[in-house]
DNA sequence: CGATCGAAGCTTTTT
DNA sequence: GCTTCGATCG
């Protein structure tokens, strides 16, 4: 729709454009209000490539879109010639509307901005012939590509168990990423996979076009593949979107990049936005090299630097540029606050996991109320970001007890839970009955009857008649290869499928006097016009697939029932449920429409672009966060991109940041000492603030603070530093030290170990009997530099940090 | 064919 | 520790 008005203007003479332009200038341009001399900057260089470098915090959505409306107010480009994109629905329909509320209009058009994926799969649909495609291919989501490749790897006999199907899902993805055909493969990725990645590889591509069907990594690559290809149809849309801008270029991977670069190279009225320093999706295949490499690819091109912040106070933001200033590989650029300087950073260690959740939970009913003289902050304001999301769980726990709501973003998607796929795969089926993979997910759900042999029958007789597998099934009823109870139930089902489907057909013809007699359209006609949603609720009702949960005494059943009505209500969305199968695949987001203010427990990276008042950041020890997997895989690489995501995280807050550690927590079930993260010991002390910890440790240094608040209010880091200078003299704390002296370790900051209890330290051997706090008494069965393998006579056997034992004979004089 | 038991695994996540 | 997957048994 509108498309071939697009191709008109892009038609047009160019003088016609810059004639308007000249003529709009001297209207009035109200957006441009209150933009700082950078923003205006980037947002009046309309011609030729421009690298916006928006640091966080800097307003960069707001230059992004002004821009936009400036290209169009000026009469510079038409909607349709505007080629906006961004990575998430939800920053596509922020920029629609706060285009259109730039300008002061609701912006008709703007075909063009959206994700990368649904631009590519609008233009998909347009060429897939060129792909091998027809234009009505499915999109398959990460399950269906697993099962896809575990059919693959059974068949090339090979053993799933030392090379699992999401192992290669991985690797085909990361080839997909990098835009990497089955042809194109390099040498060096031959090994991929035990030598078999690429023989795969193709195979996975052509069972793809079999089914006529794509998945996310190849939406990029086939439009990057048909514009290489197709020299003529690439300049075509070369002319037709003649303004690109791009949200995020930091994230972008390689076939993100050569797709942009091939659509703008004739031009190169390419304006990209993003910010090195928050590039946090390289495990994806995002290329920060994208970024530093944007002044090559675009010769001429026009940097802009924004670093103006207006987020964040003061210390919040130094505390922030003094992390990120630890890596080496950057732009270059720190972000000046016009704020005030507000409070310092707060940074605080607990005992364990379960008594960082409780402090925070009390601060924040706290902050609620008001402390310090601050403005109470209510519940809307605040968020707790963490590195992974199985730390939500004890924080859940924790608000769940003292009744504080808090609602959980990201988790598993709507559509991506199991009832909500099984339904959908239902409805795949009736809209698309060849779609095989739909088949094979619901054929025996709810259960038919149809074990392994008999999907093997039908199978087999798909694909000898050349047939789709419910053509195939149909088959194996008739010939009678399937038998007995399982063929009734088969039939059922087939029956049942292409019932809906006469119904969806017969309920979308308008109602046309000629109904002829066939009974499965006059049964449409007598309900007059099925509505999609009367249908979709048949279909689930009659396929037993709403009895199957109805009939499940697990406690998650009722939970899936709900999602299955919400799944019926969302269609009301739509016209039709073709319609809404194309809206899903490509919006996979949730959002909860709840008006209860509450606080927000997320990950980092799913913080990105958010702000609040009040952050928390809990969980900053060494090996959650920096997250030790990150730097086994990826080393410095690594442990920069966990760094950012340390600087992201700090940039979240605009009032008050709070940071905090554990010395305990469990992982995979085992209690582990935890040691302070290593970005603890890289904030910038000037701009910090130690709290004392409110539970059982440095009592001794806080007689006078029975609270946490209290507490805060008095020790200012310096004061803490001065209490514990003795501690750092102990001779316990000498041996402790060399005991550590491990290559790797660096000596512990005064920050990192503000737990410690300076009576408590002393060295153990093998066979000591100690006592533990949590754990009680046991004897040390080993020693690993600072750590301590005991077995409690309670607790089992556990690993602990030396100081948090004492001698079990001295452990009457510790008072606990 | 379905239920039950044991082993292995276990970031981050959008589309 | 908890979940998920596969193998084995009835």
């Amino acid at each position: 729709m509108g498309e071939s008005d697009a191709f008109e203007a892009a038609a047009r003479p160019a003088s016609a454009r810059s004639l308007s332009a000249q003529a709009m200038a001297a209207r009035p341009m109200p957006y441009l209000d209150g933009l700082n001399p950078e923003q205006r900057a980037a947002v009046e260089a309309l011609e030729g490539p421009v690298l916006m470098l928006a640091g966080a915090g800097t307003g960069k959505t707001r230059a992004l879109t002004a821009r936009i409306a400036h290209l169009l107010l000026t009469g510079t480009a038409r909607p349709n010639e505007i080629l906006a994109v961004t990575f998430t629905n939800k920053a596509a329909r922020e920029m629609k509307m706060r285009v259109a509320s730039l300008m002061g209009q609701p912006v008709e058009g703007m075909p063009w901005l959206g994700t990368f994926h649904a631009i590519c799969v609008k233009l998909l649909r347009r060429h897939a012939e060129l792909a091998g495609l027809k234009s009505n291919f499915t999109i398959l989501d990460t399950d269906d590509q697993v099962r896809l490749m575990k059919q693959l790897i059974l068949a090339a006999e090979i053993d799933e168990k030392r090379w699992p199907a999401r192992q290669l899902a991985g690797i085909i993805d990361g080839w997909k990423n990098r835009a990497l055909t089955p042809d194109k493969l390099p040498a060096a990725e031959a090994g991929a996979f035990n030598h078999r990645g690429p023989e795969l590889y193709a195979q996975y591509q052509t069972r793809l076009r079999e089914l006529n069907a794509v998945d996310f990594g190849d939406l990029l690559l086939h439009m990057v593949t048909i514009f290489q290809a197709h020299p003529d149809l690439l300049a075509q849309y070369q002319r037709w979107f003649r303004y690109i801008l791009v949200d995020e270029y930091q994230d972008t991977n390689v076939a993100q990049y050569l797709w942009l670069r091939l659509l703008a190279q004739e031009h190169s009225n390419i304006c990209v936005v993003g910010d090195d320093d928050q590039s946090i999706y390289g495990w994806r295949g995002a290329e920060v090299g994208n970024i530093l490499r944007f002044e090559k690819d675009f010769p001429g091109a026009k940097v802009v630097r924004l670093e103006q912040n207006y987020r964040s106070t003061v210390h919040i933001l130094e505390a922030a540029n003094g992390v990120i200033a630890h890596n080496r590989e950057r732009l270059g650029k720190s972000l000046r606050s016009v704020g005030e300087e507000g409070a310092r950073v707060r940074l605080i260690g607990h005992w364990d996991g379960e008594e960082e959740a409780r402090w925070v939970g009390e601060e924040i009913e706290a902050m609620g109320r008001g402390t310090r003289g601050m403005d109470p902050v209510s519940p809307d304001g605040i968020a707790i970001l963490v590195r992974a999301s199985h730390q939500m769980r004890a924080f859940e726990d924790r608000f769940l007890t003292i009744g504080l709501p808090y609602r959980v973003i990201g988790g598993p998607r709507f559509y991506e839970r199991l009832e909500i796929r099984d339904a959908m795969a239902y409805f795949r089926l009736v809209v698309s009955p060849d779609d095989d993979l739909a088949f094979e997910r619901v054929v025996n759900t709810p259960k038919r009857g149809l074990g392994d042999k008999a999907q093997q029958v039908i199978q087999r007789m798909a694909r000898s008649n050349g047939v789709s597998l419910v053509e195939g099934a149909r088959l194996a009823v008739e010939t009678g290869a399937i038998g007995g109870k399982g063929a009734r139930e088969l039939r059922g089902f087939v029956d049942g499928l292409a019932r809906w489907r006469g119904l969806m057909l017969g309920g979308l013809r308008a109602v046309g006097p000629e109904a002829d007699d066939d009974l499965l359209i006059e049964e449409g006609a007598v309900q007059d016009r099925l509505s999609h949603i009367e249908l979709a609720e048949m279909i689930l009702d009659e396929s037993g697939y709403t009895a199957m949960w109805q009939n499940d005494k697990t406690p998650e059943a009722p939970g899936r029932l709900e999602n299955l009505k919400e799944l019926v209500k969302a269609l009301e969305g739509f016209e039709n449920l073709q319609g809404f199968l194309e809206h899903v695949s490509l919006i996979m987001d949730n959002e909860s429409d709840d008006q209860e203010e509450k606080v927000t427990l997320m990950t980092l990276h799913a913080a990105k672009g958010l702000e609040f008042p009040a952050v928390f950041l809990p969980g900053w020890e060494d090996g959650l966060f920096p997250s030790q997997r990150a730097m086994d895989e990826s080393g410095i690489k690594g442990l920069e991109e966990e760094r950012r995501l340390a600087y992201v995280g700090i940039t979240r807050a605009e009032e008050v940041c709070t940071i905090s550690f554990a010395s305990n927590r469990r992982v995979y079930g085992q209690w582990q000492s935890q040691m302070a993260s290593r970005f603890v010991d890289e904030l910038p002390a000037e701009h910090v603030e130690v709290l004392t910890p409110s539970g059982l440790h440095g009592h001794q240094n806080m007689s006078s603070s029975a609270s946490p608040v209290a507490g805060m209010m008095q020790g200012s880091a310096l004061h803490e530093a001065a209490a514990r200078a003795d501690v750092y003299n102990s001779p316990g704390w000498r041996r402790l030290q060399q005991n550590q002296a491990r290559p790797g370790l660096r000596q512990p900051s005064e920050a990192r170990n503000m737990t410690i209890d300076a009576e408590a330290i002393s060295v153990f051997a093998l066979g000591d009997r100690v006592f533990h706090q949590k754990f009680g008494y046991g004897a040390v069965i080993g020693i690993e530099g600072d750590k301590m393998e005991v077995a409690f006579d309670k607790a089992g056997e556990k690993k602990v940090v030396a100081s948090y034992l004492v001698s079990a004979d001295a452990a009457d004089d510790v008072p606990f």
